[in-house]
DNA sequence: CGTACACTAATTGCATGCAACGTGCACACA
DNA sequence: TGTGTGCACGTTGCATGCAATTAGTGTACG
């Protein structure tokens, strides 16, 4: 970032996410963000190669810490290795993406459900703090305020599950999420986020499991319709590839 | 450490896990699989330390290949990775159990959709044969092939979806299962699995995506209740920790 | 004109070396 | 006796070097 002293018009580059190398300890971490954050942003295309020497040149660390961090990243999915060769950023199909958000769904409905079951009560009237001022956001309709705090929101969810299986797994499918686009949030869709973390809290206060379970599936099944939705009007020619299945799960 | 290096009539230990090196290529990957079998055989211990060093001596690599084998083992959850210092093997919550069952179980569902919906009718033909021999081996009452068939009926399920993605969710998911334990095959647990099996090759053929995923989720719910029954029944003490509050301790 | 083959260059896969960090222990000191 | 400090050791984190392998290219030959 400081290095760039004429700012940049040319095209965003990979040379933009280095860091700071301080002493010993985050280089694989650092790296590994640093490539992830690049893929995410469209900044390292679907299709392009990425060399280990070219990696660690321009990001200042050892070849070392870049071949673990491409190990990383494609257990993420986000990359993939060719054996005798290098690494590439994977393409996206829309089978990905139907499979991804479903993940998805079923990971954040178990994620209630033991929230609900297991966490203690300060936790879950901070959980219903949090929603109360994304419900404020809202009504200001204040996007971005409104996408912190719901970060914020499931990330506290996952902490009351208190599962480390769980958190890990849902995190890595969290970053595959992330590279179908940014969601905007029209004031319609925070509207309809409020209502249905709404019915997610009352349940985890309830400390009713099924509840919540099926409050959040319905959650993240909104979120996976309208984002494929979206996606299906853009490239239309896909939508007879894909009969829609659009069936309900049930989760004990 | 190097007293037994030839044969080992000793306690079972990691050495009896080394493989040949046969030229470049597979180093990581050797290792890998040598560190998890050993884990999930129960020969290194939960909370049992793995030094790189001592990994790489018995195990006749460098320590390269040993630290990205235990980054991978790491992201499968098997081992966990204190900072400054070593690894040591995971424990066990139960809660760990009741996610990676409910997950193995949407996972298979989404297989199953996608083969009934996508795969080519030679492909879903053979898997019709396998399961008309998994049904002679349960009418045998030999549990050894009917495991040996069953393995081969669920990789070819996951091959006739044709997913990348989840294809990777789904095996490390289940590595995670085998550490429940070995399932014994009893001969009415085998003429169930055969039934539930019946439903979705079933479904498979009938090209109908939903009516598979149902069968799919209903055959993994089977299998999780059962195999958590078991558990629980095998472990009384378990029964008191479940139902109380939680406890509140992370992974060691 | 198309194909097989050898050769070169580029790139990874693994081995090894070195420095930093953390831990435990001994010892001095209050 | 309890506590702080320094030192030595063990272990990891990263850098670098070398060999194996693959892709690409030019050339000879059918």
């Amino acid at each position: 970032m400081e290095a760039n002293d004429e700012v940049s018009v040319e095209p965003p580059s990979l040379s933009s996410y280095r860091f700071a190398r301080g002493g010993r300890g985050n280089a694989v971490a650092d790296t590994t963000r640093a490539l992830r954050e690049a893929i995410l942003d469209g900044v390292l295309a679907p299709n392009e190669w990425l060399r280990e020497e070219s990696v660690r040149e321009v990001l200042g660390v050892s070849r070392t810490p870049v071949r673990e961090a491409l190990n990383r990243l494609e257990e993420e999915g986000l990359i993939h290795r060719t054996p005798g060769q290098g690494a590439r950023v994977t393409t996206l199909t829309i089978e990905d993406m139907l499979v991804v958000y479903n993940v998805r769904g079923s990971l954040e409905s178990l994620t209630a459900r033991m929230a609900a079951e297991n966490a203690p009560r300060p936790e879950k009237i901070a959980l219903e703090t949090l929603h109360r001022a994304m419900a404020v956001a809202a009504d200001r309709g204040d996007p971005v305020e409104f996408s912190r705090i719901n970060i914020g929101f499931h990330a506290a969810l996952t902490a009351m599950a208190d599962n480390a299986y769980l958190d890990r797994l849902l995190s890595t499918v969290e970053t595959a999420i992330r590279r179908f686009g940014t969601r905007s949030f029209s004031a319609e869709r925070m509207a309809h986020i409020v209502l249905e973390h709404e019915a997610i809290v009352s349940a985890v206060i309830d400390a009713d499991g099924a509840r919540a379970a099926q409050a959040a599936l319905d959650h993240a099944e909104f979120a996976r319709t309208s984002t494929l939705d979206r996606f299906l009007a853009r490239t239309a020619t896909l939508n007879q590839l894909l009969a829609l299945p659009r069936t309900r799960e049930k989760h004990p």
